[in-house]
Parts: structure tokens; C-alpha cells; sequence
DNA sequence: CAGTGTGAAGTTGTTCACAGCA
DNA sequence: TGCTGTGAACAACTTCACACTG
């Protein structure tokens, strides 16, 4: 919605943020193309591959600059840079995380981010059970430490984990402490100032739609 | 978009997909509130909490049926019991998962759906060295086991975490074992039958849109 | 034809405006 | 005044329609 592509040096154009979140499956698929040794892709194969309508896929597409040649495609070598360019995979941002309780746990062990540019590098606690050890190579210290990390470190990403009463609090930390961006998974609305990016992630939504689902169509 | 709310006898009405995925959400506040010793909660307060905008609260707890006191709110009880009912969060299902690679033991090791009614119990997988082995407690079968178990057990949900080009073939599977819904998580369109509840979810969306941002407003 | 690319129409979801109430 | 509840206005996203190309 108020993302905005700046193709070097031309202007910036307003991507709707539902194409944002499209992007990356694209990449994902087209990557998969690519070591299949196509050197083509269509915007409608990739919509019969996900089952999207044709011309949203095309729309999406023409976000990234990339102009396809008619009948044949797009370019995968030249779509795959766009993407990654665009979706910033390829500038290896690393990140904190602070709460590292089952869903902390779990997200560090997902180390799929990786792929995707965002390494987690460091897990904050106050839990003393917690600190001191490490989760699947990432080392869990006091959040005392956070701090100083931070500033040695450059870190630019702070995800949040913790419980909900706790996640202002340690926004706000993470905020004095010079983070860019806040991923926060607490079920919370965080108070941060216009220049911190914030994203909430509520783990519980998809699971709803499910299970809702579910439920009322086994009731007809 | 789908959904449908049918209250005890009542005549359906159809619930806006992004209103179930905010329930949740609203639930989770509410409890909270009730630890607290709250008894009733007004929609402006809610709406303050997660920075959304009142009206908006008013009108997706208006789908639950529930009457709020005007000047008090609503009776957090009630609304507690309407949202898990509406949600399922009572109805304890029971679930599958395929694909015990990092994304799979990941959710294995988040136990927050349990709070939820879906509960993972077991695993599948075809690699030699995670069968017969055990993530938090959940075993690992091969997929051979799968359909034995399923008929047994009466398990309702799948959950695909498999590479995308197995992904289609378990889906098939699955439905042919009489999985009723399949949440899948590999990047690709699964094709199923009317009747089965298909729920995508995409990893890496919400990343995609934090690091966009971070790029473009860094460059500004 | 089977693609791209784009403006216009349609649909869906959000926000506003206001009536009613305690 | 502060809240519920709802119809109407608005904004965002998706889908359609069609001109254009090799």
C-alpha cells in the first residue's frame, strides 16, 4: 500500500501491498523453473501453477520493470534479479529476536529465512533457564545484552515473541537501541513513531479461517 | 468470504474472511482481560489495543451475536464463548502433518495451536533417518502409515510441508484417506475437490513485505 | 492465436455519519 | 457523553475487456 519500487533511479511507483505478499511465491516458483532449465516463464503458467487469475499475475509482474516478449514470456534470469532486487533477498539483513519461548523457538529453527536474506543471529530472554544455551546454533543471552549487540552488530531487524503485556516494552528497547524494522508476533497493537517499520504477524489467523471452516461446512 | 456463522439454528450469514482472521485475535485480548478480572469490554477498547479502527471492531464482533450494553461494552463471557464457538477453538481437532523438514518440526514444536483445538500427532515423512524418530513428542511414520492412521484416528486436518513437487501428491493422498481440510504450505496452487477446505499459507509473505520497506525507506 | 499491457468495471472491505440508548 | 449498531460513502483490490505484438 505504501510500498514503493524504485527501479534504479526511476520514480517511484506505489506497489498494493497484496502483490507484495504474492512476489515471493513467484520467485519461489520461478526458481524452481530455472533449475528445471527454463530460460522462459508466462504470467499465465505461473497463474495455472497457483491457480490465479492470468492478469493479476501479469499486473503483479509489470511492478518489477520487466517487460516480457509477447507469446513467450518473461525472462527468468532477468525476473529472478527483479524479484530479488525488489523483495530485498539478497541483502542479507540480520535480526534479533527477543522472546525465545516455543514460537521464538521455532521460528530460529525455521531457518528458511535464510534463503530469503534475513538470518536470525542472536535470541533474548530473561528467563535464566533459557540463557546461556543455544537453539539450534543461535545463542539465547540476557536481554540486558540486547543492547550493546545491537550497536556492535548492526542490526537492523528486532522480532518480537514474547508475551503480549511484555511487547511494548521491549518494542520500545528495541527502538531506543536504533532497530529499523519490528516483526512483531505478540497479539498486541505496538505504539512505534512513523519511521520504524512495523509488521504484525498473528499466528492464529490462518488456523481460524481453517478450523471455521471446517466446522460449518461439516454442520450442512 | 465463505464462511458462514450459524448460530445455533439461526439462518447463515456470511462472515468476511478478513473479519475470522481478526477474531482470533480479539479472542486472545479478551481472555487476557478476563484473567484480569474484567468482566465486560467495549469495542473502542479493543480497537485501542490493536490500533484498528472502532467501527470496524464493532462490526466484526457484531457477527458473533453477541448484544453489547451501550455506555459498558459486552459481557467478556459471553464473547468469550461465542468467538471459541464461532472460531472451533473447542472442538479439538486432531492433525497430520507431512513433511518433517525445518517448516514442519517447526510447527511441531509450537504448541500454541493446541490452545487453539488442533493438535498435531503425528508425523510423515519418506526420509529413511527422521522415521521412527520423534520431534517434541510427535512421532514420525512413514507416509505408508498414513492412511491406516488416519481411518483410525478420525483425523479431520492435513498439514503439507513438503517440497513443492511433492506437494500435490500428498494432497491427493491425503483426500483420498478422507482428509476433510488441507492446509498447505509449500508454494504451489494444490488442486482439490469442492469439498475439501484448502487454507495456503505463504511463509515468506509477511517477510517480503518488512524487507521491501526496509529497502525503499532506507534508500529515501 | 497465445501472450503482454492497461484502462475501465466490478467487487470486496473499510471508514464515515448518524440514529438510538443509558 | 461514550457506547452500540447500521446504512451509505469511500478506498483498495481484482477481474474484465480490449488493443497490441510476433
Amino acid at each position: 500500500m505504501e510500498t514503493t519500487l524504485s527501479s534504479s533511479a526511476k520514480q517511484s511507483v506505489a506497489v498494493p501491498e497484496p502483490t507484495v505478499r504474492r512476489l515471493p511465491t513467484y520467485l519461489n516458483i520461478i526458481k524452481n523453473l530455472q533449475q528445471a532449465e527454463h530460460t522462459y516463464v508466462s504470467a499465465p503458467t505461473l497463474a495455472r501453477i497457483l491457480r490465479l487469475d492470468p492478469t493479476q499475475v501479469t499486473k503483479d509482474l509489470s511492478y518489477t520493470g520487466v517487460i516480457g516478449k509477447t507469446r513467450v514470456g518473461y525472462q527468468i534470469s532477468e525476473l529472478v534479479e527483479a524479484l530479488e532486487d525488489f523483495l530485498g533477498f539478497n541483502r542479507k539483513h540480520e535480526a534479533f529476536l527477543v522472546g525465545a519461548g516455543y514460537l521464538g523457538s521455532a521460528l530460529i529453527q525455521y531457518q528458511g529465512f535464510r534463503e530469503s536474506g534475513m538470518r536470525i543471529v542472536a535470541a533474548f530472554d530473561i528467563d535464566k533457564n533459557k540463557i546461556g544455551t543455544d537453539i539450534a546454533g543461535v545463542p539465547v543471552f540476557h536481554l540486558e545484552k540486547f543492547r550493546d549487540l545491537t550497536e556492535r552488530l548492526h542490526i537492523t531487524i528486532g522480532i518480537i515473541t514474547t508475551p503480549p503485556s511484555a511487547a511494548q516494552n521491549v518494542a520500545d528497547l528495541m527502538i531506543g537501541w536504533g532497530i529499523k524494522a519490528i516483526w512483531n508476533f505478540a497479539p498486541i497493537g505496538l505504539k512505534v513513531p512513523e519511521h520504524i517499520i512495523l509488521q504484525d504477524t498473528h499466528i492464529y489467523a490462518n488456523l481460524a479461517v481453517i478450523l471455521n471452516k471446517l466446522d460449518h461446512t461439516a454442520l450442512k
